[in-house]
DNA sequence: ATTCAATTCTTGACGAAGTTAATTACTGCT
DNA sequence: AGCAGTAATTAACTTCGTCAAGAATTGAAT
């Protein structure tokens, strides 16, 4: 049907160059692949025919004096769509998005049971409405990714454990592919968020980076050479159960002084409200107290903003990312400039040399992100050779 | 004189394997690697015409019944000698190794100056002073390798920034090629001590691991993906300023509750002097001390494993490492089950879901080790494609 | 003893993927 | 118009590995 057109290690490399760099000469790739010229003209072909890629119109000459303009190669988004949905407890989102992972769509859809049987007939009933917003994507998408949070076996499309969702061993890829008709690509939902900045957002460019999620639990994704790291026993990037507070509090896990069970969503309400007097506040009423200018619930934003950067200071002594992403589904945490300032100075005070030189990244993320990243591992599994 | 024998991925793949999984037959070689046994015939035929490799005779059949009985491919150990040097601030620890990085001899030289140019001549001193002890080294020695903590630049041979040195942008490769007419490659230690292990030690046969280095300071090389981790800004493995003390000890990198500052030999020093009264101890005499039942000095250790056990259990959960191998200069310390019990423990309480299953492997490593590891790094840079 | 099955290793033809070097294409400047 | 300069393409060649066939070497069956 669509036969697989990545199939040599020069084809990814251009492909994803120009997908992920912008529109960019022939030359510049090779210069910037180590490739021949001659290599990148043969390996984007196929992609043009294919109707990928195309050249662009010589506009502007990029290098100033004479010589042939350059006619840089650009991705054609809308040759080809992609199903993201993220998984949770108690609902599906879902997106439809063209090459370049920008959503065009979205569709969320409740569950109302967690049982395997119930969230595939679901997530098929959601697919299906997605696909029906435009006939080019009932054409032109073949590719569902999935992104779940638990441990998922990327490779064999197994569920291996999901907590919220109290699966084990769930082979979810063959049933979701079995009811939607698509190929289906399941991964880790923090993972597949940091595949999503890999690609498009502001990890580009980046060999190694780290993004960190804070919600109700606190995640990591880790990118070293260019590749997510997927920890031996399936698990990696557990930033929420480093242990920056001493022997204060205890933590679901077992341990104590976790950042997750200090900063996470359901201890910082709980100390939110222990400071204010207030059993029924809100977190978006704390951060609009906050903002007023309440010393005692902006010392409660500050510890948790504290112990979150110690805890990425510690993930950089130990890694040495080139850039941290911190992402928040809680509107207006993280821009109000609530967290950032403290963030910095406990990342600052605990980083080590030259890992102080990382730089952070303050970037809110809706929701819709989320299933954005499902979508961004289809694409990257339908144009990469990693696994295959 | 010695042409590159290591011109092809595969030619690596199959020496390699020979190298570090022992005497192993081709079809196996092809099995383990996924070429086909012919390109493995092909590939090792130039080392074992260079005298690198020889069959070994099929003694014991390896599989029962019938057929042609296998005739492994085996290391020829004293081919080629490595030289290794291990750089401190009051001394050089060098050592002669084969090609399995196993020391042959071994020699102390003290510093009396950091300057580069006195440490280059001792240097220069010691290396003819090894080499001189059997001529065969003189003849099949051609490459040094050196192991200086701090931050080096492998790639380049600079060395970086010494803090134990006070060296800054040091061309320490180069001077030391043009001093011993060798070869020389450079790494910090603890990634040196770090190749040793992949290649030579419990790190064989793992994909990713740690090395922690419990000393002066606390120390972490990680291997991931079969590589030694280096970090974007040269900092990565920086365990001993995790924070896990809480706001408790200040540490000297500006930072609070580092691991270091509360199990680094001098903080630990101070409190067993404290604990026990004696403000003359030695660290010798305190394990002894505790050895023989004494109280107070056996909870200042507990603390110290303790604190060790929950950076450990952080790394562990950031990355998922198939083994931790914890290694220590001080004699006795881990052997006696002083530290053991309780780094266990507090590894495990603090350790995520399955990265409790990653196996701590103590392991007591002499100083000798270190300077091995130096020389292990020259065997792997010309053994292996990397930065070539 | 001879044949046969099983397994390891070797050999030479082939193929895929990339390189080099020459050629063509297109522009601005004189 | 001619020329210098850069971009892209083309064709011949190199390299590295696979494939398929066969040689080598053993144990077991006839």
């Amino acid at each position: 049907m669509h036969p697989r057109l990545t199939t040599t290690p020069a084809a990814a490399t251009v492909f994803t160059m120009v997908l992920t760099q912008g529109p960019v000469s022939r030359v510049e790739i090779a210069r910037r692949s180590g490739l021949s010229s001659a290599a990148v003209t043969k390996a984007a072909r196929p992609f043009i025919e294919a109707g990928y890629l195309e050249e662009l119109a010589a506009t502007e000459r990029t290098a100033p004096g004479a010589g042939r303009p350059a006619s840089p190669l650009t991705i054609r988004p809308d040759r080809e769509f992609f199903c993201g949905v993220k998984i949770t407890h108690e609902e599906l989102i879902g997106v439809v998005t063209d090459l370049r992972a920008e959503p065009l769509v979205s569709a969320h859809r409740p569950l109302d049971t967690t049982s395997v049987e119930g969230v595939v007939s679901a997530l098929a009933g959601l697919v299906s409405e997605l696909l029906a917003a435009d006939p080019a994507y009932g054409e032109r998408c073949h590719a569902l990714g999935l992104a779940v949070s638990g441990d998922v076996d990327k490779a064999h499309g197994v569920m291996r454990y999901s907590p919220f969702l109290h699966w084990r061993q769930v082979p979810l890829a063959r049933l979701a592919a079995e009811a939607t008709g698509l190929t289906v690509t399941i991964e880790n939902d923090v993972k597949s968020l940091a595949v999503a900045e890999q690609w498009f957002g502001d990890g580009v460019g980046a060999a190694s980076f780290a993004l960190v999620t804070v919600g109700v639990g606190i995640g990591c994704g880790l990118v070293v050479n260019d590749r997510v790291m997927a920890g031996s026993h399936g698990v990696a990037g557990e930033i929420g159960h480093v242990p920056v507070g001493g022997d204060e509090p205890e933590c679901h896990c077992g341990g104590r002084g976790c950042v997750e069970a200090i900063a996470g969503t359901a201890p910082l309400l709980a100390a939110v409200r222990a400071a204010s007097g207030d059993g029924s506040l809100t977190v978006e009423a704390a951060i609009g107290a906050a903002h007023a200018g309440d010393a005692a619930v902006r010392e409660v934003f500050a510890r948790a903003a504290h112990a979150i950067g110690l805890a990425m200071a510690a993930m950089a002594n130990l890694f040495g990312p080139e850039r941290i992403i911190v992402t928040g589904d809680v509107p207006g945490l993280l821009s109000y400039g609530l967290f950032e300032e403290q963030l910095n100075r406990s990342f600052a005070a605990q980083a080590f040399g030259a890992a102080a030189d990382c730089r952070l990244l303050l970037r809110p993320r809706s929701f819709e992100q989320w299933a954005r990243g499902a979508a961004a591992v289809a694409i990257q599994q339908q144009f990469t050779l990693d696994g295959v």
